[in-house]
DNA sequence: ATTACTATACCGTCCAGACGGTTTATTTAT
DNA sequence: ATAAATAAACCGTCTGGACGGTATAGTAAT
């Protein structure tokens, strides 16, 4: 039953050296010795390097889904709660979420059918915020500006002070509440 | 001085192989052979793996420069005009150097330090967009959600058909105008 | 004579995965 | 309660292959 405890260990091991090596230097060695174990121990768990990648992305989407169906059940058919919670999700990804997220670029480098769920999810997604006709490109681009964001932070190209984060959520958070609105 | 050619070929031949086997497949030999050259012939160009992709970096970046500040010289200083050629400049890439910002990619699996001028770049363009305080938030969003578009499509994330592309496109532009106009 | 290559062979390193063992719970039988 | 059996968790080593980079010798065009 320490299996998933020594799982989470892995993964997040894993993100931790994709964070510091680069996802090109990912390799089954070092994340055994950054989770503080032997290669064999790390394989009884994940038994390849594909499937390593696997769980990261699953734990990743998991994560993701739970947050957007969790409904506070009034107002979850709501377009502008819906962002809301994306807003949030992109937002306030605790650090070690955030560095599994490097994940995502390590899939990408290794195996591009890795990132399928990935993709159904934001597909989905996208069409959920193009259900209203009227509020779809508004809505979209909400989505898109925060993901953008989280992607330039991932991939290194910005870095920004909290107070410039925090402004930059806010003009999100009240463009979705306008859009509720009208 | 038949050597630009052959450079263009070669860094063609690498976005390509990128984008068929993923940037973690990435190989001297793959890009010879890609490039219908031998890899000795390759190396004559670009004397290593780390070269090559500095090439593909600055080559990408050189056009984005280019793009930005090509100043119809009028309302060069005009805020939504920068955000106008932002937006151009992510939607009209032409397919080689869409297929070749997946060397961004690479680089960041091989190596952070590459990303470097990106970074220079990405964050000097952020600053510029929130030198009028009124208009910043939201030139920097339509600024984010074009990037966030691009980067969910070059990750295989979201693949649009070109009529939801355009209403995007039409929407970004559209916010942008009205920006200029307060 | 220099530039721009081709072709081939080679070296050192790195790495995924396999394998055989060992220790530590957990369960079952007595 | 205790011993035996079993399964889960983990260790260390080995191997085969891939890859980056170097070296060498030669060709062709300018």
């Amino acid at each position: 039953m320490k299996s998933e405890i020594t799982r989470t260990r892995i993964r997040v091991a894993a993100a931790t050296v994709i964070e510091r090596d680069g996802a090109g230097h990912l390799t089954l060695a070092k994340v055994a010795s950054e989770a503080g174990m032997s290669k064999g121990g790390l394989l009884y768990h994940y038994p390849s390097k594909h499937a390593l990648l696997e769980g990261l992305l699953d734990h990743l989407l998991e994560n993701r889904s739970a947050l957007l169906n969790e409904q506070g059940s009034e107002d979850s058919g709501n377009l502008a709660s819906l962002l809301n919670r994306l807003i949030d999700a992109d937002f306030d990804l605790p650090e070690d979420e955030r560095i599994m997220a490097q994940g995502l670029i390590a899939a990408s480098a290794e195996n591009a059918e890795l990132i399928g769920p990935a993709k159904h999810h934001v597909e989905a997604l996208f069409a959920k915020l193009g259900a209203s006709k009227a509020a779809a490109a508004p809505a979209r681009t909400i989505f898109l500006a925060s993901q953008g964001l989280q992607f330039l932070e991932l991939l290194g190209l910005l870095s920004l002070n909290t107070a410039e984060r925090r402004k930059i959520r806010r003009h999100l958070k009240t463009m979705a509440q306008e859009l509720g609105s009208c």
